[in-house]
DNA sequence: ATGGTCGGATTGTCCGACAATATAAGACAG
DNA sequence: CTGTCTTATATTGTCGGACAATCCGACCAT
């Protein structure tokens, strides 16, 4: 077992340009917001051309560590948002062929634990920005599919941001991401799903209100395992292989 | 409130070439191991420039959608693999300012139920790769702390491997690699840290192989309690910003 | 302060080049 | 025919330079 040599490594440029930068990023050696120098700066000092400086930055910018404001040029340091973490690992799900059955599974152990959480610590524009994400779909039984299905995910984007906690709001994002794309059809094949998650959602968002955790976390119990209810009266394979929609970004 | 416009984007053509490839693979239309079409091949289809296209491969390269086998030349589709999304994640928590408090509770939620699935699920490779990686911490007491860290987190992984759901291991790895940084001051400020992690792996191990769902919750339970006690002993403030070690990779 | 003009700086994209080396093709011995 | 060696070709990594578009800051006039 013991082998003598690990395979070398040898890092080529624009790589050792990334890891440089980003280990400046993560040892808050620049801080989030700050500009970047210019690539030709960077191209001086790291002693490369700026094609290669280029490369580097692709790669940094991919993965939201370094962002540039809307209508900027000036690439900044950012820090990756939740909505773009989820996105790599909701890609990263998809090609692993993870089931709706293991996303459900994943989400019934998160899901009502974080509403009861959220119903601790939610504070009070989280609560009305809940309330205003449940009101259209309470409002119109009606409500086109599309439509419903953006403020069903919505909601429970919402619900992980007011659990005051990244690590599981970050955790839980990538998993409603999924259910999305499945979701507009089941909506449409089962005719009781909207007033379901319309009733879910208002009795949710009283627990939260009070501020009484278990409740919560027992509506948003019965919330989740609808979902496979009515994946199984639309008739949707509950080992199917979950899909993505184009990109979101 | 109801604003009329949205800031309209205008995609690059890295951007363009990046997003092109990556529908085709999560579409399924280039499968994990397919070459992919050379950069001058690729320029010729995009009609760009092959420094274009280079910045477009960088960008996917980063998140792990595309790779190049060791020693080789070509670039493979890939699928990000646990450990790439885990360093991408762990990153976001960092700049996040996430405290090592957050990432405890997120711990206590999701590895004691990951701990009972495993012991549903795990298969028998899985379960001798788990007791390897508790042996060298549980016959040698007296482990350097790097080594015992080392174990401790590997021991995590595999059993979020073994939980037979893609989902919740990849949403539990980032979690124990943000432990890794503090662990070792902790293993080597508080004397019966080592023995205690080992006493839990073990009883943790005999559930799993019987089988014992229950037990195994309960032991992991145990397992990640500890991990906060011993962070208070060591005098570790609980509301300390996580910090990295170098990318690992 | 607001709005308009102007020049320099910066980025996005292109072109062409070359060394290093992986890959494919061919030659050759067993 | 199979396996190994040699050679030629293709491909990538990196470089240098170029140019249009446009963002930024300064300066100016109201």
């Amino acid at each position: 077992m013991g082998t003598l040599f690990a395979p070398l490594r040898t890092e080529t440029a624009y790589q050792q340009v990334c890891l440089a930068i980003e280990d400046k990023i993560l040892a808050r050696a620049l801080h989030p917001g700050d500009p970047l120098p210019t690539e030709t700066e960077l191209a001086r000092q790291f002693a490369v051309n700026r094609s290669t400086v280029r490369e580097a930055l692709r790669a940094l910018e991919s993965r939201g560590l370094v962002m540039r404001a809307p209508g900027s040029k000036r690439l900044r340091v950012a820090r990756p948002e939740a909505a773009a973490v989820a996105d790599g690992v909701s890609h990263a799900l998809v090609l692993h062929q993870i089931t709706f059955l293991q996303v459900w599974e994943a989400m019934m152990l998160l899901e009502p634990e974080l509403a009861a959480l959220a119903a601790c610590r939610r504070n009070a524009a989280q609560l009305s920005a809940l309330e205003a994400a449940a009101r259209p779909l309470a409002d119109n039984p009606t409500l086109p599919a599309d439509q419903a299905v953006d403020h069903t995910v919505r909601f429970f984007s919402l619900l992980a941001e007011a659990c005051g906690n990244h690590a599981l709001e970050i955790a839980a994002e990538p998993l409603t991401r999924l259910l999305r794309p499945t979701l507009s059809r089941m909506i449409d094949q089962v005719p009781q799903a909207r007033q379901r998650i319309a009733g879910a959602q208002r009795r949710l968002l009283q627990a939260l209100a009070r501020g009484d955790a278990d409740e919560a976390r027992e509506w948003m119990g019965k919330h989740v395992r609808d979902f496979r209810r009515g994946y199984e009266l639309a008739g949707i394979a509950l080992n199917a292989r979950v899909e993505t929609t184009a990109t979101q970004r």
